[in-house]
Order: C-alpha cells, then structure tokens, then sequence
DNA sequence: GTCTATATCCTGATAGAC
DNA sequence: GTCTATCAGGATATAGAC
C-alpha cells in the first residue's frame, strides 16, 4: 500500500532525498530545483534536525553542502526560505502518503491501519524531515506558517474523513471525531521526536504496531 | 484524582509557578529559591516557550523578570542552567502527578485513566513548561541531559507497569508493553505542541477524552 | 544584588572580483 | 555561480562601581 516509498539505504542523504522526492528517485526527481540547491536542502535538512532551525548557523550549511558562506544565497534568498522550502515540501509529501493509504484500503478499518501505520512509518524513515515538518513550524514566518498551515489542515481532514466512513459502516464507534484524529496524528507525529536509526524498533515495526493501536482506538466493541 | 493540581487563573505566571511548584502553593513553594530567581525562572519558562531556547536572548529573560542583563548571572550561571532547572523541574513534577495517579486508582483501567487523562491535561494547563520539557530536552548539555533522562525513564516504567498490572488482571490485552505505554505517552505529551489558551478544547475535555481513548487502546476484547 | 558598560565572539547577509 | 572579504548588528557573559 505505501510501497511508492522506497526503502533506501540508511544513509542520510538518501534518506531525506527520497523523503523530498515525490517519486522517490534520484536528484532530478525534486525536479523543479538545480542540483546544487537540492545539495544545500539536504544539508539545511540534516543541521535542522540535528540542531534545530536557531541553533544552526548559515556557515554550518553552507560547509556541509561543500560552498562558501556565500554560495547558499544565490539558491536561496534566506536561511528562512530555506527551512520553508523543506517544510513545505515535506508536508507535501507526508499528505500524500495518506491520501494513497486512504485511497488503496478497501474498508475504512485497513484505510486507518495502513493510513496511521505508514504515517508513524514516514516519521522513523524520514525522521529528520518528520522533526522539521512538526517541530520547527513556529519558526516560519507568518506567511510561510500560513501557508504551511492549509497543508496541515488537509492532513487532519483526510483521517477524520476516514473516521467518518468507518461510523458509517459500523465498524468504527467514535465519540469525537476530530479529537480522536488528533490523537491518532500525536501518536504517529511524536515518533519523529523519539525515533533515531539508534533505537531498537523499526520502521516496519512501528507501522505494524501503530497501525494495529489506531485500528483498537476505534474499532466498534 | 489529579486534585492536587490545583486550577489556576489563566495567568500566564500563575500557571507555569503552579507547574514549578511541588505543593501548588506560592512563590515560597518553589522553596529552595530565592523569590527573584523563581521571577528569572518564569521569565524563562515564557521566553523559551513561546519562542525556543536558541530563539530567546539572555536580554530577552532579563527584560521580562524586570532585570538588567548582568542581574541574571547572579543567580543562574548561564543561559543552559536555566533551561536545565526548568526541566528537571518540570520532569519530577510530570512524574509525581503519574506516581500519585497510578497509586490512587482502585484498578489499573482506573490509573490508566487518571494516568493518561491526568498527564494530558497537565500538558495542556501547563503547555509552557510541557513544551520545554518535552521539545527542548536536545539542548541541554549533556550532563545535564543524563540527569533529565533518569527521569523520563521513570515516567516510562510507571506507565509500562500499570500496563502489565491490567495484564495480570484481564482488563487489559497488550501485545508490545513498552511500545504501547510510549504511544500512549506520546498521545499526552503532543498535547503541549498544539495546544494554546485560544483552541476549542479545554484542559478538562482533554483529560475526558485522552483517559478514555487510553482505555480504549489496552481494554481486553 | 543590581546596575552600567563593555569584552569577545558569532550571526545573517552582502559587495564585488573572477 | 562561486569565491574572499567584510559589514553591521546581536549573542553570551564579565568587570567593576555602587
């Protein structure tokens, strides 16, 4: 169901790239961006979410993408544009994550699953992206936010759509429709604050293991 | 259950001394400090909540607690010793409302419950000092990081072991004990990532909803 | 214990040569 | 498009008077 994402080696680079690309392939698959500012998104990705956004300064992305101080700012008019184009982009990519899951289940019991599963998946494999999505927000500027914000308001309505189909048929028995999304999404979201290639769980196995846990938090007694 | 919380004003200084404070009480409470350093320190908790502990300057904390820069210095020894005396506070106060939760429920559906419910609405009453703790742990140092981590593990294995009570028991069927405690826990603590003052929820609607979603989550068919 | 003043270093971003 | 050099301001923390 969520195999358009690849399973790369667990090299960073790779890792954010293929979390960027929305095909999953190599460099010319971001597409609509040089490869040289795909290198400095990669470097930005990987100082963000080792450091966060403030504590990471423009030298240290210019030296990890091989440039000069300078050389970031002919691909990119600020160290904010550049935590933009990572957010927008990974939101992007994780909304249709679960708009494929939704689509692929033929019931809403193995849409949830797999919806909830492949989402706590994304932010284990891609968790440095998955710490920029959800934790360095507030760090955008108010347009950028705005922005972002219509993404992440899709999000939320594509689970609880889910939720609603399953009420409807019976197989779901929900109080709070909205409330138990948001729960869902925390459960999922929060692994990219816990979750490092350190940790003795897998990817694999935490989509197995939350993706069941949403099925439980839902399912009609 | 959770009475010992006591609910206070929403002023932005009450709540977080609330948080700080072992026994809910006054500036006295905090004890082991003088009143001015109890000011620094919420100046902090504000500072670094709303904006993130690399974002916020030293003049910025200075300026809230009605300090000039260098009055700061007298009673912390840098800006990272603050952060780090707003965590270990927040942590033991976060572990000893689980503690007092778990030991007063009759079952462990009933601590689960008070326990979940309990640390939700913690997350969202005193979201300030839930965000330091929970999203600016990285950047303590690592000393001090150590010292923290003594204390989510202890939060961790609270949770974990309620779980294998309700197990012993039959009111609970859980394949994965520590993967479910951290779902659970992770349901909690993203609380104090979207909530403000200004959302739809309250911190008592939140605790209803998350203690039951709990249940719902370990409940044997 | 608090202040004013400042040391010292670092920051994001730009100018202009190549 | 990339570099070297640098600007202008801001950062943490300290010195020393009161």
């Amino acid at each position: 169901m969520l195999s358009t994402v690849p399973s790369p080696p667990p090299l960073s680079e790779t890792d954010v790239l293929a979390a960027l690309a929305p095909e999953g392939g190599r460099h010319e698959a971001v597409g609509d961006v040089t490869d040289t500012a795909v290198r400095i998104m990669l470097a930005a990705a990987d100082a963000f979410a080792e450091r966060g956004f403030h504590a990471t300064t423009t030298r240290d992305i210019a030296s990890r993408a091989g440039l000069s101080p300078a050389g970031v700012y002919v691909h990119f008019a600020s160290k904010e544009v550049l935590l933009f184009e990572l957010s927008r982009r990974g939101h992007s990519r994780a909304r249709d994550l679960l708009v494929a899951a939704a689509q692929a289940a033929p019931t809403p019991t193995d849409a949830l699953r797999a919806m909830v599963g492949g989402f706590s998946r994304w932010h284990a494999e891609h968790y440095e992206l998955g710490r920029i999505v959800q934790f360095e927000f507030r760090h955008l500027r108010p347009e950028h936010r705005d922005e972002v914000l219509h993404l992440r308001k899709e999000i939320d309505h594509v689970v609880a759509g889910v939720l609603r189909e399953g009420v409807a048929t019976g197989e779901f028995e929900v109080v709070d429709i909205p409330g138990t999304a948001l729960a869902l999404l925390s459960m999922a979201i929060d692994v990219a604050r816990w979750y490092t290639p350190d940790v003795r769980r897998t990817p694999e196995g935490i989509e197995e293991t939350y993706g069941e846990l949403a099925v439980r938090l839902v399912r009609a007694a």
